[in-house]
DNA sequence: CTCACATTGTGTAATATTGCACATAGTATT
DNA sequence: AATACTATGTGCAATATTACACAATGTGAG
């Protein structure tokens, strides 16, 4: 029985893609689906969904499938975004800004509480109805308001230092969009936003066949 | 011996990788790298990378290590990165135009060479020294410029019907922001950012723990 | 020229991930 | 109530990925 030992991270960080795509079967009024259907949406094998979701517990029914509203509903509690997120963003820069002005984040849960900048000139101004802070103050804030999350978006050369702060203040997970790799101790989860690694890494295939 | 059997998948993923540590390092004027140094650096084992790169040849000394810029210049000709690659980008929305506007995109050879969106009142608008075209014309212009590659910056519910057209257009490699799986024949690739799906993984460990 | 040293490239072992296939159980039909 | 279907949950096999460990080899010092 799986659900003794802790889920593979590569099981965690599909548990969003089946809540996505549950979602989506939600509002177009399908009320229940079987792992093959579900599979052949977001292309995982029916056994590799119902693998993973063994780690967790038993939710369908055999013969009839998943309810898709109580399978959402349960995956939802289990990445814990049955509840929002206060993450801070540090970098107001343009990509900070699209960040903010990013409806998406909200609507699933993903609050902006805090942007922090080091440029004197940025602080103090508004971006999307949030005021941009001294990244002095980044250790102060977190910690008085408990925010547990971040995402960086700085130049590469100031990731690292960003994220020890960041560290220093309690923050347990970082989501960078600087291309360089940010060394955390144990316990402290970061993951990459790269989409020139992703197109340089696509290269290859095109350049092989031709 | 490695050489003889094409490269999963997952080594591909990291040349990127080395090549973006390769060039920090000739930046700072370092000249030679062992294994054990690129790997600390990038938080891969040293018999990692040198597993990696035996896929694609030899190109370290015993006893000495990787001559920096030889070995950056390697994989840049193996990932085909030694020279440009013109993108389409479609959608042309507060996403697509912080996209136009990211300098690291042309820095590290990715030209951003036509741009479409199906909003009349975006079309014939410029965007950073771009003139906006109507998705209509994707299939024309791709086919008469050659152009393999594309992002897709649309809303999740257009983004299968643009990947359609695309992949009519000869695209062989997409990189989607839509927070949607999009389907594709074999022989065309495609990877997503998805900064929702990896924030709500996150959340999984610090709901765990507290 | 010889020796001590460092680090590669790789065969092999270990581990992780995915896929198969089937017993099990729920449903629907007659 | 019996039968035919369907689709889950999971033990086990297959495959993929990573790590180990060492022979091979190039370098530099003396």
């Amino acid at each position: 029985m799986n659900r003794t030992i802790t889920p593979p991270d590569v099981v965690v960080r599909r548990l969003p893609l089946y809540a996505r795509s549950l979602r989506y079967l939600l509002r177009d009024g399908i009320l229940s689906v079987s792992s093959q259907e579900l599979g052949e949406r977001i292309n995982v094998t029916a056994a590799q969904i119902r693998k993973d979701l063994s780690y967790f517990g038993e939710f369908g029914k055999q013969g009839i499938g998943y309810d898709v509203e109580r399978l959402l509903n349960q995956i939802e509690h289990i990445l814990g975004i049955d509840r929002a997120w206060a993450v801070a963003l540090i970098g107001a820069g343009q990509l900070g800004e699209a960040l903010i002005r990013y409806e998406g984040f909200r609507e699933q849960g993903i609050h902006i509480a805090a942007v922090f900048d080091a440029n004197p000139q940025k602080v103090g101004k508004s971006v999307g109805g949030i005021t941009i802070t001294h990244s002095d103050e980044i250790s102060t804030v977190l910690l008085q308001r408990n925010i547990q999350m971040a995402i960086i978006a700085v130049p590469a050369d100031r990731a690292q230092q960003v994220a020890n702060v960041l560290i220093n203040a309690n923050v347990r997970a970082i989501l960078s969009y600087a291309p360089t790799v940010i060394q955390v101790p144990d316990g402290v989860w970061v993951r990459y936003i790269d989409p020139i690694a992703i197109l340089h890494s696509m290269t290859f295939y095109l350049s092989r066949d031709e």
